[in-house]
DNA sequence: ATCAATATCGATAACTGTTACTATTATTAT
DNA sequence: ATAATAATAGTAACAGTTATCGATATTGAT
């Protein structure tokens, strides 16, 4: 894997926000620090930093978000404003151990996501 | 909202199975006994069923599932053949009222899916 | 420093999953 | 029966994403 200045302004601008962006609102904040940077390198690096593990893809239906913090944690999708926010409350790593119990699935992992109304759009 | 013999198709053979299809699998399935139901039916019905209650989609990247129980409840994604099974596991609600606590969101539901290889890929 | 090998780039075409459009058909209330 | 209209099949269009390609940038060896 090659340095290149595109993929470190992708996973700056993607650490540097505590939103969770898509990959066109993140294109379109680059193009105004790096004016021809193109859609398909955006996408290119994105896939190629959540295989290396250092962002993490968020699928909700729709357009794919992104999160510049790689480690499991839970998240708030917004059905009024479809963005998607960091919940910061512990890990519940034993309700895998309980859905092992509950089926003869090897689970490696868990993702969970509260649906609601941010604070945002409660006013 | 009127009858209809597609509608009631894909409501029943979506209720018959315990897979969870997507919308082509179901669109295939549906052709061996409607052969000349089309695509666009099914996913116009698929997403009318969705609104009305009576089916659930599940979104976790390239195409969406459905599920004939609307009712929540925990899921399986298989990272081997991209299946989803349910977990049969007891609902944590708690969950929900620890996260509004962590944050200012007005949380109406949450969504859960372990991660992991299904019983059949493990062999 | 130069060079060869090759990863990455920007641009654009192609692809997948899904929704929208349209003329026709089926359902329903009168 | 008839009129009103929801639903259909078929197809075009669309959104999000991936693949292709010739040019460019990075890297390691000389």
């Amino acid at each position: 894997m090659k340095h290149s200045a595109q993929r470190d302004a992708i996973l700056e601008e993607l650490c540097s926000r505590k939103d969770h962006p898509t990959a066109d609102e993140l294109y379109w904040s680059l193009r105004q620090i790096m004016p021809n940077i193109s859609m398909g390198t955006v996408y290119r690096n994105l896939s190629l930093l959540t295989e290396t593990g250092q962002i993490m893809r968020l699928s909700y239906g729709g357009a794919d978000h992104f999160d510049g913090n790689p480690q499991n944690h839970y998240h708030l999708h917004c059905t009024s404003c479809n963005r998607v926010y960091d919940i910061e409350m512990p890990m519940c790593s034993k309700m895998e151990e309980d859905a092992e119990k509950h089926s003869k699935a090897k689970i490696t992992n868990h993702i969970l996501t509260f649906i609601g109304i941010c604070e945002n759009c409660q006013n």
